[in-house]
DNA sequence: TGTTAGCACTCTCGGATTGAGAGTGCTAAC
DNA sequence: GTTAGCACTCTCAATCCGAGAGTGCTAACA
């Protein structure tokens, strides 16, 4: 890639930082203005003509100002940007937020979208903690009808599941206890496969329960990788990009579909440390128009999810890598007080 | 108010048809077609002119067609649109998803609101079952790490919460299950201000986690009616009337709200039985632009929850109803095989 | 008295036109 | 290398029709 002159460069940040602003192309004037540098508008314009030559700038049309092009945006969060930093204040709200809130992952989950959408103004995901491998901690059974018992399912990372049984023919709260626990002694640290096998030698109510319990697992396996975690939908949608209502249809669209955003996040996040995916660098056509600040989260290896930042191209780079930044890190300490050490 | 002529009544029924599926004021010639009187477009004008003269319909200017105002889909809706149900292969296909689910209260109301979206195209609100008070059935602590334990709390409708617990030292899992039996055999069927009373009698590690338990039961008690379940949000604003931008933002502040929503709903949905909410009769400003079909369901004084379909006043009334109806006779059923009998 | 044909009138909506404004790119001078 | 000057381009908002749809009135008719 080509280099840039200090004041090509000069020129380059105040663009993207004008037309972030503001969402107009920028123009030669403008710049003269804004960019302190000393020199003419020509002067500048003749800059521009050699950004857009080299790729870092676009015309929507002849006669409007330049406006950054995605390599351009790409250039600015590598070289030109100057880090951004929460301001203490914010921090201690935060995580003041987080300490009052009980320990519970679901509601963690809930708390860092919402504090991440209203850092950013933009729409943030995050998905649950997916441990490596679910393992059996506990179940207990208890009598809610003649006909039905629940079924209480805990993992060795805490997750909690329950479903409710329909119970063939009566049984006694004092015969759930006994089989429960029964089972939790055989089954205590066994993994999916392993129960399923253990089914099989079982009597017909045990195997039955063992079966509910292995689907149970199977769907926190899947699901936790599964479930996104959204906030903020309004805030991103106030963006002057989406004034045109097909826009809004095709995000709010993106947004229902779960299964493309998850996808989307784990292949995008694949190490701990803020990601910065812009525009099509995402080789996604659904994706082509917004960028996203991701992170992974949590204990490397082990339990971890991601969170980020989901917002139009035009976007504070900056503001929004510092936000994700330490909220990524704050999930990562209580991950670690959590499960860890 | 006014009686109508059989033909009056007809002509406002067709108006009420054709405006709902075309979204057009409908003029005296499409009449003439659609109505299948036998008389000209002359006449029509005339009874048209008299509808409007009585309230039941306006014009947006001059030189446009007719549309129902909220009392003339008023009258639709109460004397002239024929029962619509909802046909049997739908009902099957219905309640075969209902069945293949896992029998869990969070996933029927998920489910339903599913269903009630796709079925009526509009936007499906659910509210769960609110048990009439709660009391404890079952707890148990669950060792996670030495530092870290997780109570599961069981009460008697089915619902489970579960929290993390932070150790002040660490206690190990036989312990835990020794002061779980205890607390079990104390508390069973008692409800959040008998707990409040026995908490102040026991051991600091036990009155610790009654505590715990008696801020979950409040939670419980407090969320369980504020929870509501949307879906189909996207088809709601696939209808004509949100192709204006702030109209569209209107609706999704709206439906972000969900201590509003929540409200709005439990007030206009006091009975069994199906009701209808046309447009401002809600009296509420935020609500002048929609209509809501309602329905409670659930053990009539007991456990129940409100289940309706919120969509533009230009609404297919019949169907919706229909609709609603099936889904809470539905749920109905389901809520009396769970806790009744 | 209810119904109908005829017709003038009203209002909206889409397309074409136009002029101001913004900004560029080139040229020539500094 | 920088700058002033200027012609040129393109958009955007305002304006202006004209077609089309539909009404409401009148007068004639059954």
């Amino acid at each position: 890639m080509a280099d840039l002159t200090e004041r090509q460069e000069r020129v380059l940040a105040s663009v993207v930082r004008e037309y972030v602003e503001t969402a107009q192309p920028v123009g030669s004037e403008t710049l003269v203005r804004k960019c302190g540098l000393r020199v003419s508008s020509a002067t500048i314009r003749n800059e521009l003509a050699a950004l857009e030559e080299m790729g870092f700038l676009t015309h929507p049309h002849t006669s409007a100002g330049r406006m950054p092009t995605e390599k351009g945006y790409r250039y600015f969060v590598e070289s030109l940007m100057q880090e951004f930093e929460l301001p203490p204040v914010e921090q201690r709200m935060i995580r003041h937020q987080f300490h009052q809130v009980t320990l519970d992952v679901d509601q963690w989950m809930r708390l860092a979208a919402a504090v991440l959408a209203r850092a950013s103004r933009n729409t943030a995901l995050v998905t649950a903690p997916l441990a490596a491998q679910c393992r059996f901690k506990h179940l207990q059974l208890v009598s809610i009808s003649e006909q039905v018992a629940l079924l209480v399912l805990v993992l060795q990372d805490g997750t909690v599941k329950q479903q409710m049984l329909a119970l063939a023919q009566p049984i006694s709260q004092e015969e759930l206890v006994r089989v429960s626990n029964r089972l939790n002694t055989h089954l205590v640290g066994l993994n999916l496969d392993q129960i399923r096998v253990l089914a099989l030698s079982l009597s017909v109510f045990e195997s039955d329960v063992l079966h509910v319990v292995a689907s149970l697992m199977q769907q926190i396996d899947m699901r936790s990788s599964h479930e996104v975690y959204r906030d903020g939908i309004m805030d991103i949608l106030r963006q002057p990009e989406f004034a045109a209502i097909e826009r809004m249809q095709a995000l709010l669209e993106m947004l229902e579909q779960r299964t493309l955003l998850e996808e989307i996040l784990s292949e995008f996040a694949p190490e701990h440390g803020v990601q910065v995916v812009i525009g099509g660098e995402s080789q996604r056509e659904e994706m082509s128009d917004y960028s996203m600040v991701l992170s992974r989260y949590g204990l490397p290896g082990e339990t971890g999810g991601i969170v980020g930042v989901l917002g139009p191209v035009r976007m504070q780079y900056a503001r929004t890598i510092g936000i994700v930044r330490y909220v990524s890190s704050l999930l990562d300490d209580l991950m670690a007080r959590m499960y860890g050490r």
